[in-house]
DNA sequence: GGACCATCGTTTGTCCCACAAACGACTCAG
DNA sequence: CTGAGTCGTTTGTGGGACAAACGATGGTCC
């Protein structure tokens, strides 16, 4: 249990890695991606509109993890920038599917080879083997949790920070 | 594919993974840490302060790329939970320097157990082999980042997205 | 010693963005 | 036709980050 049942875990690191690394790739991308109108985020809807059959807005939504109501004003300005379009789908007339325009491709063309060149160079603290491993890596572990965890029950425990009152020349009187 | 620079680059995906486990980092952790201060940002406050001299606040701030005005009431708050306590340093009586209590390390001690679980089952879609490299990948990586790229010129190119004006039957009217 | 400028931490103000809720359009079951 | 449910949009609100201004202190130059 708490005594941490001998397995020697390895430092609490990860998260903050990843939040350095992703950090960094926001920065970058999003300055190379600036003319786009969303920047990363435009990209991402881009990419996932290109592959496979037009999705709908809801789930577009919810593969992306976006709220339904951001995607809209995010798809307004896509296809205001003729990079999407909304087509009413004709088996039902509530739900729009999202589907790339030609001048969407060819854009997501120009901006995948960005992305990818940033990308690289973030990992140029890697020897190059490791690189493609990191990010296959990523890739699965991503993939294993989007799908095992729409909503994995996390309540495994939860910290108690006991209280305010220490030793510090608090008796007990606590709270009002 | 467009290919364009033989070299084949790997899809960019990325950014994306990173973005997802990330987001899963913080939902799970934040949910863990609920009784810290400021959760995730809380316990890495903490980590930064107990490993090492006690830090100014200014470096703390630029080690965890956090603003100063933000920092001022996140340890506000983590003084209030008497996590930490802020000290005048002798030498330069601007600096205040942030050390924690020992109550903050005892909490430390347990969230970073909780941490490191909930990162141990983030990882879960990879074999056992791969979860430490990966983990070692990313912090090594992310020390790159951090040494290479205060400010790492990234200007390398810029998407043009052409413009709006297309075959959308819009000749040339444009705005207003 | 005094004037000047830089730094540290705090405060204030502002802006942006995600989320919640209410709404109209539409579908389907009865 | 009525009622419940879904999809997409709009609107309102709140939180959080950043910018700038401020007091406090320190260092420098004369």
């Amino acid at each position: 249990m708490s005594a941490s049942t001998s397995e020697d875990l390895p430092g609490p690191d990860l998260g903050w890695s990843l939040a350095v690394l992703l950090r960094r790739w926001h920065e970058h991308v999003e300055q190379a991606l600036a003319d786009l109108p969303h920047g990363s985020r435009g990209f991402h809807v881009l990419t996932t509109v290109a592959a496979g059959e037009p999705p709908t807005q809801a789930a577009l939504a919810e593969r992306l993890l976006i709220d339904r109501s951001v995607m809209t004003y995010l798809l307004d300005d896509l296809e205001a920038a003729d990079l999407v379009r909304r087509r009413v789908d004709s088996k039902d007339r509530r739900v729009r599917r999202v589907c790339p325009t030609d001048h969407g491709l060819s854009v997501l063309g120009r901006a995948e080879e960005l992305v990818a060149h940033v990308e690289e160079r973030m990992l140029g603290g890697l020897p190059p083997t490791q690189r493609e491993l990191f990010r296959s890596s990523a890739a699965t572990a991503a993939d294993a949790i989007r799908l095992s965890a729409p909503e994995t029950d996390p309540c495994e425990a939860v910290l108690r920070v006991v209280s305010p009152d220490v030793e510090t020349s608090r008796p007990a009187s606590d709270q009002a």
